[in-house]
DNA sequence: AATATTGCCAACCGCGCTGTC
DNA sequence: AGACAGCGCGGTTGGCAATAT
């Protein structure tokens, strides 16, 4: 697969697809004698009429015992999403914290299944935080303003306390515009607040709709106007269960960091030199509701940090 | 049934890093 | 210090299969 298959290159040998007697006569020498470090020099020790690169790149994504095949679970999901956020298009850093799995298998599930699903959220895939381009901005606000107008004509509806159909259907309309304009808000509340300190400027008028009440002088612009659950119609437990609800991911459209540990310095160790756990059992901070609204404190893709992480990776794996 | 489109993923390519001389 | 070889990584390609028209 991938290009001049079948074909061979200016040197004569191999390129293209492993055949099942390529792939026996690889695994039958490194089973026998190992691969040693000298990748370049073993196709030809083998017998086979490849590049050393190709042996290297089809025993380690391909042929290794120890890979684990098939469909990506929920579990892995999810950890493949919280460790793109923290680490970025990192892969074979992501890979060492999936037993079985490779970068390359990684990469290509995120870039055919993650990557798509993040889009379909109103994620960015990149930084894992709401779409900020304008057409996307000018449909959520332009969502928001529709809601609005529907939660408006349901509430004066059930003021006026008519029990037929449409106040009904309105009223489930109602319930779920509710949850909407939530969740919408506390996205770009996240977004804002993290981002800029500043509210974005078209959410202003919203915010200051009497629907919401007023907004208070104690209100900053990293919380939610008073008055803005109740005016939702939202008790506390109404808003615990929505915020933490177990959809497929946590949180609803945030990744799930309340149980992954930041590395402080590298990819996998910590202060004391020991290995991080990142499968969310040593969680040592209580949690809050909100927390989940809480991101922490993340590298940049594009922070040295990033190439000093690829770097302990590579010598992990030399 | 035939053709076009889309999704998947194994394999390749080029770059950068490290180690050796 | 510089050149070179070897390796690993991330990005990209393109053939095949599944699905849509």
């Amino acid at each position: 697969m991938g290009r001049s298959r079948s074909g061979y290159d200016e040197s004569g040998l191999k390129k293209g697809p492993w055949t099942p007697e390529e792939d026996r006569i690889l695994v039958d020498y490194i089973n026998k004698n190992g691969h040693g470090s000298n990748w370049r020099a073993l196709p030809k020790i083998a017998g086979l009429n490849r590049c050393g690169k190709s042996c290297r790149l089809r025993w380690t994504n391909y042929l290794r015992p120890d890979i684990k095949r098939g469909k990506f679970s929920q579990e892995e999901e999810k950890l493949i999403i919280n460790l793109h956020q923290l680490l970025g298009n990192k892969w074979s850093a992501i890979a060492s914290h999936l037993p079985g799995r490779t970068d390359n298998e990684i990469k290509n599930f995120w870039n055919t299944n993650l990557r798509k699903k993040l889009l379909r959220m109103g994620l960015d895939p990149v930084t894992h935080r709401p779409r900020l381009d304008h057409n996307h901005n000018h449909n959520q606000l332009q969502l928001l303003s529709n809601l609005q107008h529907l939660l408006l004509a349901a509430n004066i509806l059930n003021n006026n306390n008519n029990n037929n159909a449409l106040l009904s259907t309105l009223l489930i309309n109602s319930d779920n515009a509710k949850l909407q304009i939530l969740q919408n808000m506390l996205q770009i509340l996240a977004t804002t607040t993290t981002n800029n300190n500043n509210l974005a400027p078209n959410l202003e008028p919203l915010l200051n709709h009497q629907q919401f009440g007023p907004l208070t002088s104690s209100s900053s612009s990293s919380s939610v106007p008073n008055g803005f659950y109740e005016s939702l119609g939202l008790n506390e437990s109404m808003l615990q269960n929505l915020i933490c609800s177990n959809d497929s991911f946590p949180c609803q459209n945030q990744p799930n960091f309340q149980n992954f540990e930041a590395p402080p310095h590298d990819d996998n160790v910590n202060n004391n030199n020991e290995k991080v756990v990142v499968d969310g059992t040593n969680s040592s901070s209580p949690t809050t509701p909100l927390n989940c609204y809480s991101l922490p404190n993340l590298v940049s893709a594009s922070s040295p940090h990033h190439a000093c992480s690829n770097k302990v990776n590579n010598n992990n794996n030399n």
